[in-house]
DNA sequence: AGCACGCCGACT
DNA sequence: GTCGGCGTGCTC
């Protein structure tokens, strides 16, 4: 007798251990691992999705074990490398197996469950009401919560008196679309005979014959043949009766909508050092190695023509290509480059899909009708197959990492994917993760570099403005007189610029505007954040705090005060000092409407505005010629972000902002204001010296013992009573504490950064290891105890290399 | 989630 | 003595 081993869906008491079912005689043919089935679960055997992980030939007979009812589609959904991956990424990221399978399918799989009550005997009914409701039907839906009370009681007494049931019914959302088709039926001679047979005035009728007379012996939708036509379906539905053609209902693709046609695009030439690369790549591909490459290249320098390139050499290779974008650079523009190149051999994910063009998308994948995949993080499930190679732009984006459960990182599963297929992985970045670059430098990866712009361009000169200095000659806060006077300058000159409005970490720190000290603390040298409700300065990172300064520690300065400033105030105080100038704003508040973002970055680049100001989103991917100022106004929030990455974040964001001026033949300038002028980030970023960054920053993170020296571990607690998450919170760390390497440390429990979000008082605890056997066995083990904490209404999480430290 | 088991108080 | 309250625990 076959057995499977099925993975269930069960909501609550979810759990990494698979269930035993019986296959029933008539699906033993057709069942495979990785389908999706209908199984009975628990004591009402209500049904629930399941995902078949094995199926065991076994002998043993045990009348314990319940009965699969049936599959929920034909095929199977999850390939054998899928199903693996699945069970890698639930143990590395301490998930759970069925959150981790349904993650890597298309959201309308996802299995939606629903009530119906059943007539058992409708004779036995009593009730007149409840009879009434099965007068032409024997189950309706079922939702208690939606019964009027009188009735809900006599359900009930029915339900007791086993008249009627409660019947369990698993949905499933995933829809094709179809339309209506026609095909030919006749020979064209007989075509032509019927149209001289017909009535003169018949005109629709003999329309439709000489079109089908002329039509190939194949489908096509029937709306198409009526706009050929001019014709209605009453003609088709005639046609049918006469036995002229077959109609019949074909599957469509709901394709994503393009905002203008593609344009095939030849390949650039690529010049001496994208060449190189390019050649280093696909060698590789050729030769089938698993390897994986880091392509440093400034902005400008052509990384996108490069992995086009070898994109094309994969292909011609046999094999298929992924490249993964952060979701915001997947833009239109974007888009048409990819297609262009590749036209509709091409699949885009991202997150402007519907469901159902996103489920076609992943169909079109699955079938092997596509070669080459596109799109934002999860992109990197694609069921695509023989993957020769993987693409991640933007590498060091912290996009890339999911930001809740299943806490995964693209970067992660593209390796591990890399290593089944046996092949090459790109990681390309102007500013690369140090993780990334330490391993390049440790020849685990092999670097790559760009070092010259693509187009001729020069980078952009770039100055500091010491915002200290100019506030104490009288410049308000937002606007030195340098950064004022240029932009007048390319206004007069019909020039654009950009502003950024750095708001990361926004208005939680100190900062004296005489001298640019911001309190840090004494364990960490992370920036302390304010918590004015006790007064205090606190440390996110350790749990360390002091009170709060009235006057500058260093200078003595009384003005040391919180610092940040909206978008919505710079836009007002900008268009106050330049009325003339057209503002287009962007930040979240602005783009939250579909396609704004686009439509607005179409708007600049139409020439429709002066001035383009906005948060981080203006950082990346503009790619615009006539942009020859680009302004940082607050270069320091995101040094003061209580983060050890917070240096490496400002340097990448000034480096990409930087990255947006003079990018053909203007020469493009950047002002940075900033209130540390000295600070190595902010200097190295306005020289656009990733390298000298690089070094830096890697002995600060030695003697700090920060990543990539360390890797981090970061459990969170959370519960609506202070008393219970904080108990909770030092009751995981005591237990935890034990089963510590020597070597591992643990900080906190301290406060979480928001202490109370969402009406929840948080906990963290972050463990920093270098290698810790047994540190896996005891997390997971926390992961189980994780379940029943959540009944008492504790959450716990636990993120592995944790991106932010809320 | 949902269903049963189980051990306490208010009732026939 | 019994009905039913919902705390606890398990679901192939």
């Amino acid at each position: 007798m076959k057995h499977a081993s099925i993975i269930v869906d069960v909501p609550t008491m979810q759990t990494n251990q698979p269930y035993t079912y019986l296959i029933p005689a008539q699906l033993e043919m057709l069942i495979e691992t990785g389908m999706r089935v209908r199984v009975p679960f628990g004591r009402g055997n209500r049904l629930v999705q399941g995902f078949v992980v094995e199926i065991v030939e076994d002998v043993v007979e045990d009348e314990k074990l319940k009965t699969v009812v049936d599959l929920i589609e034909p095929t199977s959904v999850l390939n054998d490398e899928l199903l693996a991956l699945g069970a890698w990424l639930a143990e590395r990221n301490f998930a759970f197996k069925i959150s981790v399978l349904q993650m890597m399918l298309p959201n309308v799989m996802r299995a939606k469950y629903s009530k119906v009550l059943q007539v058992i005997d409708l004779n036995l009914i009593e009730d007149p009401l409840v009879k009434q409701l099965f007068v032409d039907r024997n189950a309706i839906p079922y939702d208690a919560d939606n019964v009027p009370d009188i009735l809900l009681t006599n359900i009930q007494h029915e339900l007791r008196l086993n008249h009627i049931q409660i019947g369990y019914v698993v949905d499933n959302q995933a829809k094709e679309k179809t339309v209506l088709a026609v095909k030919p039926l006749l020979a064209t001679q007989a075509y032509d005979d019927l149209r001289k047979a017909l009535r003169p005035n018949a005109k629709k009728q003999a329309r439709l014959l000489s079109y089908l007379k002329d039509m190939p012996n194949d489908y096509q939708p029937q709306s198409e043949v009526l706009k050929m036509i001019k014709g209605d379906a009453s003609v088709i539905t005639h046609a049918v009766e006469a036995g002229w053609l077959e109609r019949t209902k074909i599957e469509v693709y709901r394709l994503p909508k393009l905002t203008s046609p593609i344009v095939p695009t030849q390949p650039l030439t690529l010049n001496s050092e994208q060449m190189d690369a390019f050649q280093k790549i696909a060698k590789a591909t050729d030769l089938r190695q698993t390897k994986t490459f880091l392509l440093e290249g400034i902005t400008g320098s052509g990384k996108t023509e490069v992995y086009l390139q070898a994109i094309a050499a994969t292909l011609k290779q046999g094999r298929t290509a992924m490249m993964l974008v952060p979701e915001i650079t997947l833009t239109p523009q974007m888009m048409r480059r990819v297609q262009g190149r590749f036209g509709d051999q091409v699949a885009v994910m991202h997150s402007g899909l519907s469901d159902g063009e996103r489920y076609d998308e992943w169909r079109r994948i699955k079938r092997g009708e596509v070669s080459v995949v596109v799109g934002a993080r999860s992109a990197i499930f694609a069921p695509l197959e023989n993957i020769g190679l993987i693409i991640i732009d933007e590498e060091h984006e912290g996009s890339y990492k999911q930001d809740e459960n299943p806490r995964y990182h693209a970067r992660d599963v593209a390796m591990w994917r890399a290593e089944y297929h046996q092949a090459v992985v790109v990681l390309g970045s102007a500013t690369p993760s140090l993780e990334t670059r330490a391993r390049a430098q440790k020849h685990r990866y092999e670097l790559l570099q760009l070092t010259k712009r693509a187009k001729q361009g020069v980078l952009p000169n770039a100055t500091i403005v010491d915002m200290r200095e100019a506030l104490q000659n009288g410049s308000d806060e937002l606007f030195s007189p340098i950064l004022a006077e240029k932009l007048v300058d390319r206004l007069n000159k019909g020039e654009q610029s950009v502003l950024l409005l750095n708001r990361r970490g926004y208005a939680n720190y100190l900062m004296c505007r005489d001298c640019g000290y911001v309190p840090r603390c004494k364990n960490c040298d992370l920036a302390l954040t304010m918590h004015s409700d006790t007064g205090k300065l606190e440390c996110h990172y350790c749990g360390y705090s002091e009170p709060i300064p009235h006057e500058c520690p260093v200078c003595g300065s009384k003005r040391i005060r919180p610092y940040g400033a909206g978008t919505q105030k710079v836009e007002a105080a900008l268009q106050a000092y330049l009325p003339q100038a057209r503002i287009i704003r962007m930040d979240v508040d602005t783009t939250r409407k579909k396609g704004a973002i686009d439509q607005m970055l179409a708007d600049f680049g139409n020439k429709k505005a002066d001035i383009l100001l906005g948060t981080q989103m203006i950082a990346k991917g503009l790619d615009f010629p006539d942009i020859t100022l680009v302004g940082v106004l607050n270069a320091d929030t995101s040094l003061s972000v209580p983060d050890y990455r917070a240096a490496e974040r400002t340097f990448q964001l000034l480096t990409q902002v930087a990255g947006r001026a003079g990018r053909a033949e203007k020469q493009g300038e950047v002002v940075i204001q900033t209130f540390n002028p000295d600070h190595y980030a902010i200097q190295l970023a306005s020289q656009q010296d990733f390298e000298a960054f690089y070094k830096y920053e890697m002995q600060l993170r030695h003697t700090w013992q920060y990543a990539p020296y360390f890797y981090t571990v970061q459990i969170k607690i959370a519960h609506e009573d202070q008393a219970t998450a904080a108990k909770v919170a030092y009751q995981t760390a005591n237990w935890l504490k034990q089963k510590l390497a020597s070597e591992s440390t643990m900080l906190g429990p301290a406060a979480g950064a928001i202490t109370r979000l969402k009406n929840k008082y948080y906990y963290r605890i972050l463990i920093k290891f270098k290698t810790d056997p047994g540190l896996n066995d005891a997390l997971s083990e926390l992961m189980v105890a994780a379940q029943r904490l959540q009944k008492q209404g504790v959450i716990l999480n636990i993120d592995r290399d944790p991106n932010n430290f809320i």
